[in-house]
Parts: C-alpha cells; structure tokens; sequence
DNA sequence: TAAATATGGACCCATGATGTCCATGATAAA
DNA sequence: TTTATCATGGACATCATGGGTCCATATTTA
C-alpha cells in the first residue's frame, strides 16, 4: 500500500511550475529532463492534472504548462486524489456474510416498520476515520508551503555564513 | 491506493475469534464459512498473523487459532502492518535528478566540511507527517473497541423496546 | 505554411493481489 | 499406537494495475 511513482512525478512537476516565473509557461521537454522522467510518460500525467484544472496547457510554439492557481491553493490532497483516484481507503467487499449481521445490525434483529436501518459499519467508522485525518493533513499542507519552507533553509544557511 | 482485501479478511477473522470466548479456538473452517472466504486462502492469512504473533495456531483434533493477546491489546494498525507491510506511504525514487539538489539544499552550496548535511526532504517530511497522522489514529483503536462498540448499540436497541 | 508543442489511443511488460491445490507435519482422541 | 483432524507452506494459475513506449493527430505561433 504505496503512493504511486505517478504521485512523486505529479508533485516535483508543480513544484517546478511554481519556482518557474508566472505567466512563464515551461514545456514537457524541460519537465523531463528536471526530473529525469520520460516525455511521453510525463505528459499523461501532466494531462490528469490539466483535466482536473490544476494547470493549464497551451499547444504550439512556445506552449507549455502553467499553474491554473496560486501555488497556495493547491493541496497535497488535490495532486494525489487526481492520481490516485478518490476510492476510499477501504471498501468493504463481503456485507453479506454472516459477520456482516453480527457487526452491523449487532446481534439484534429491528424489524419494525422494515427499515434497513443503515446504522452504519463499525470497521468502516474506523479506517474512515483514519482516512479523515490523513487527509486533513494534506490538505493543510501546499506546494506554496514547501517553496516557503525551502526558502527559509536557504536564508538560514546564508545566515550562518 | 487502498487496502487490499485481505487486510479486510484479517480483520474480520480476529473480530469472530474475539467474540469467541476464551481458551475455545476455533478453526480454520468455521472461519471460513463465517467471512465467506475460502479456507486456502484464509490460511495464508492467518499464517501471517501468526507469525507476527497476533492469534495462535494449535494442530491437531479441535486444534484452531485464539488470541495471542487481549483484544484490547490489537490495534487496527498492528493487523494491516501485518498484512500490508510497513513500507512508508511515500519513497522518493528519483533522488539524483536535479529537481532533488534544488528540494534538498534549497539552492545553496554547503560544502565546508564535506557533510552531506542530511537536510530531510520536504516532500517526505509531509507525507511522512500524514502517515504519522494516519497511524495514530488507527493505533487509537482495536479489536476491542469495535467489539464494545456494538455491544453499546446493541443494549441500546434493547432499552428502546 | 512550417515548426513546435500538447493530446490521446494502442500497445507492452513486470509485478503484485487473489485464489487453488496438494504434500507434509503436528496433535489429540480413541 | 493408530487414526482422524487440523495447520503449514510451496507450487501454480489468473487477473488487474502500475509503469512505460510509440505514434497519429490537433492546435497554436512564428
Ligand atoms: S460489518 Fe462492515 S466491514 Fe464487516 S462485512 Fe459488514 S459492512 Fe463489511
Ligand atoms: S526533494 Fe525529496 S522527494 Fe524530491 S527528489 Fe529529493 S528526496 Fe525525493
């Protein structure tokens, strides 16, 4: 259970978008060799994010790719929900064994009226849970935030000299 | 990214050897019929947690798995450690490209010495720190609280009649 | 128009998840 | 001691997905 490379290659790409000049968009070719990724692999990614708007692309001369939105909006949560899919965590795959209506409906049977009841999966109310908070972390945490903290390092080493 | 199916089958097994009682271990079969899962299949599984010391294994005529420790004592992230791995969310793979010299010593040459400095990368210092999030959250909970869980709901559906 | 650039479909390969089958070993009951 | 019961682990089989390449096409600017 691993991010993919996708996500790692996703990630370096924006940041690159961001450190480059605003309204200076950079072409696949100079993505490429920056992270040492193929083109052609490159560009299908480069292609999600573009279809999820997190930049914007510009065929022909002189095209490339530009950040759709300030480097503060965008979120560790957005770039890997856009490769990664946003399945959950965890997804039940047998409600209708017979641990199921133990768990669920916990030992008791509520006939009345036929209501199913939907009380709601106590496994699922954990890894839930823990989904939650995975990604209230990422989502605090931006591409504008790591050019911040890189350039905090950097006058600090310039200070000690 | 999501947790494989046998994370969901491990859970489950340990919350029927959980409901249980004590020193009455119950074999692979019943488990079996239980999840709805094959019995070579499960074995596999429940090999692995007995490896990792989760549930014992006993041979032989009414042989079958229990509890190696109180439930109270297995979290959700001891069983998918177990079955997932414990590789980090996150591994950088393309720590010599040039995008990694820039990230990793913020544009600045810090040579005195030859210390290779081992700044800690950005990127993996927030997922690291997400995965930090995730798994004290699912250390938090464990067999036992789902257990007492639907043991609450249950007498509640009780006192309602 | 021509060169540069992004887009998307078709395809390939390796790996891992899921699952089955069987031979072997250990144990307790008869 | 014998035997039925049960767990263990290796060898496969199958399938989905990740990771990657190649090429034909469309779009834009010089
Ligand atoms: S109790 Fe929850 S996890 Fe278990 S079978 Fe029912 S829905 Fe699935
Ligand atoms: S900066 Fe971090 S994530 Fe990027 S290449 Fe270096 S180690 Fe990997």
């Amino acid at each position: 259970m691993q991010y993919s490379k996708s996500t790692d290659y996703a990630l370096h790409a924006l940041l690159h978008l961001g450190q480059s000049d605003r309204h200076n968009n950079v072409g696949i070719k100079e993505l490429s060799v920056t992270l040492g990724v193929s083109e052609s692999y490159l560009s299908k990614i480069m292609s999600k994010l573009r279809q999820d708007g997190i930049v914007r692309a510009v065929p022909g001369v002189n095209g490339g790719y530009e950040l759709a939105r300030p480097a503060e909006e965008i979120t560790f949560l957005d770039v890997i929900q856009v490769i990664e899919g946003r399945q959950h965590l965890f997804e039940c795959s047998n409600s209708n064994s017979q641990q199921h209506q133990l768990l669920a409906e916990a030992g008791d049977v509520p006939q009345e009226h036929e209501r199913p009841k939907k009380i709601g999966c106590l496994v699922e109310k954990v890894m839930d849970g823990a989904e939650q908070h995975l990604h209230q972390y990422l989502r605090e945490h931006t591409i504008q935030w790591v050019m911040d903290e890189a350039f905090k390092r950097c006058n600090h080493e310039v200070n000690k000299k």
